[in-house]
RNA sequence: UGGGGUGUAGCCAAGCGGUAAGGCAGCGGCCUUUGGAGCCGCCAUUCCCAGGUUCGAAUCCUGGCACCCCAG
């Protein structure tokens, strides 16, 4: 059956569901499919619970993508991304939160991995195209002339927000099969073809600190964090009402862990140089104005001053309208209509026009 | 040691003779391809201690104890 015609498409499949019904689904289309597992980190370096089934990168999670590769009957690879991925998104993650700011580690991970380092090795494989299990639609616009991002059809699934980095050239070789699957219909898909993931939980935490506590990773990958931050300051309303255990372990809108104030305090900002963690109650975090860089243009070609859109603060959040007024290339303010809670700096804004996501970029600061 | 006040969960606190509200913190669960948030559930057999009155006491009485304030 393997004709000259057949496009080859490299699936990136971590062992979950989504990207084995992902690879199913297109050998049924009759595409030439590879499945590339990327490795990513060892357990012995990054700490936490081995044992762990539900991460994305973890072992178990390798041998259900050999597993599925096998059932399938395509071909399976694993590569080495170990350096590349420690230096780009696990040396960002560090840095990030040393600047007392809050990351998006899988925002970084789309871009410089998977649709950097395993893009340029499906073109080394003489694939047309990379594909995955995000739940995100794309289409080539020809008015537009680009390729645009929208949100999935399920969308309680839809993960287009974590997609607004992917340059134009990477998505004109990428594919999202599932962007009109209903996850339910993922899972029956992998039960029709026997897949041996199909009731596989999701995975709910930074892949590579599979115990979910970035608190100890941090503190085991920079030797010295834990003497330095200790005991800092916990401000409220210029006035110091009690101690913290170090800035990086905070992050702006958390509550928990504060202590008691006889009311709900969260944290409202954090000041990496002073080691101070300043929180107050809820009012005091609705901001309507931020600055966003490391911009990327996805369903636009640029932003017009003005420019009313749906703007996403944080994966799951309601899109809120807004008018976006560029800087330069690569930043832009966004002003909401409303205040808006608890926005991040760290974290990634995404704007969209209805379904389609028009830019996205990494929030720096709040002004107002 | 004269006068006044207060003692209820880790913290704040309601209750004022009828069988221990609520909030904060904490814990557990749900949710979730990031961190947070949110939602649900749990959390005082007992009210500083000892007696007493009463069918019934955190609530009333007596006596201790502790802390606070005002005086000296």
């Amino acid at each position: 059956m393997i004709t000259g015609k057949k496009k080859t498409v490299v699936v990136g499949m971590s062992g979950g569901v989504d990207s084995s019904v992902t690879a199913a689904l297109l050998k049924e289309q009759g595409y030439n499919v590879i499945g590339v597992t990327m490795k990513t980190y060892d357990f012995d370096e990054v700490g936490g619970n081995v044992a762990n089934e539900t991460s994305c990168c973890g072992l178990g999670a390798m041998y259900d993508a050999r597993m599925v590769a096998a059932k399938l009957e395509i071909p399976h690879y694993v590569v080495d991304f170990r350096e590349i991925f420690g230096r780009e998104v696990i040396g960002n993650f560090v840095e990030e939160y040393l600047r007392g700011r809050t990351p998006n580690p899988c925002i970084i991970c789309n871009r410089e991995i998977k649709w950097g380092e395993l893009l340029r090795k499906a073109e080394a494989l003489g694939a047309e195209y990379v594909a995955t299990g995000h739940y995100a639609r794309l289409r080539f616009d020809e008015s537009l002339n680009r390729y645009v991002i929208s949100k999935a059809a399920d969308e309680l699934k839809d993960q287009s927000y974590a997609l607004w980095a992917v340059s134009q050239q990477a998505l004109k070789k990428t594919m999202f099969p599932l962007g009109d699957v209903a996850k339910s219909q993922v899972r029956a898909l992998a039960m029709r073809y026997g897949l041996r993931n199909a009731q596989k939980d999701e995975s709910y935490e930074i892949c590579f600190v599979a115990d979910n506590n970035y608190e100890r990773f941090l503190k085991e990958r920079v030797p010295e964090l834990e003497k330095q931050v200790a005991d800092g300051e916990l401000v409220m309303e210029g006035e110091v009402v009690g101690r913290h255990r170090g800035y990086p372990f905070y992050t702006v809108g958390q509550r928990r862990g504060l202590g008691a104030f006889g009311r709900p305090v969260y944290v409202t900002e954090i000041d990496a140089s002073t080691n101070r963690v300043m929180i107050g109650e809820s009012d005091a975090l609705l901001k309507r104005v931020l600055v966003a860089r490391r911009c990327n243009m996805v369903g636009r070609a640029k932003l017009e001053a003005g420019q009313v859109v749906q703007a996403k603060v944080r994966y799951k959040d309601g899109a809120t309208s807004a008018r976006a007024y560029p800087e330069d290339e690569e930043t832009f303010r966004l002003v909401f209509d409303e205040p808006k809670r608890a926005i991040t700096p760290g974290q990634s804004v995404v704007l969209y026009d209805g379904s389609d996501v028009v830019a996205g970029g990494i929030i720096d600061g709040l002004l107002e």
